[in-house]
DNA sequence: TGGTGATATATAGACAATCTTTATACCATT
DNA sequence: AATGGTATAAAGATTGTCTATATATCACCA
């Protein structure tokens, strides 16, 4: 399975918030939250780490903003946009291929 | 994400494919693939393990068959169907969930 | 003014699960 | 008899998340 479900959607998720606008790592997490009812989630310790990935790789570009509470706002990039269509487009496939085996099973 | 999703979703293949009969290790996998497309598949080092632990749960049941070469027949079990079911529905929740942020985006 | 809790980021270390590799062995074909 | 496909198993490396900890600001309330 390549790279990891898991890590591409997690990843897909954080670039999909950042498609709607910046937004900084806790936002992040509440945005995804309550856009999928909590049936998805990110512990700060697994956000994090992926921001920089994401960050090292160019799909995001993050900014200090240094009044007081520090803050790092990221923005998606032109790669980042990339990969998430291209990403969405892929993961689409995968699901209808996997509820077709598991739906076969149970529907008409 | 509870347990891993690749885990979930990994286990509920193996039982998709084992409610439509009885198979073993390798056909397994080679029905995994063929039915994806190849957009899912296992390693066998992956498969394994898998099945022992479905079987050690009482997910599915396995069975020698000491003919010349050695092969292990699993078959689900009335566990296994349960699970298959409410993992399928849930699964089937979190994907719309998601397709739903990750479309949000390039959609109307 | 001092404490609590929410906001905010970061990292080290534990843990879980897959993947790679290696081992074994039968069978069919050439 | 050698090769390649079928078939299972397990050890060890790798990867990625989760837990826990550390730091720090801000708002609110007593």
């Amino acid at each position: 399975m390549r790279t990891t479900l898991s890590k591409r959607i997690n990843e897909l998720l954080v670039l999909a918030v950042l498609e709607r606008g910046p937004a900084h790592g806790y936002q992040i997490a509440l945005a995804v939250e309550e856009w999928t009812d909590g049936l998805f989630s990110f512990q700060h310790g697994t956000l994090y780490p992926i921001l920089h990935r994401l960050e090292g790789e160019g799909r995001v570009r993050g900014a200090w903003h240094g009044e007081g509470r520090r803050r790092k706002t990221y923005r998606i990039t032109d790669a980042g946009r990339e990969i998430l269509k291209a990403g969405a487009t892929e993961l689409e496939e995968q699901f209808r291929a996997l509820l077709a085996l598991l739906g076969g099973t149970h529907a008409a």
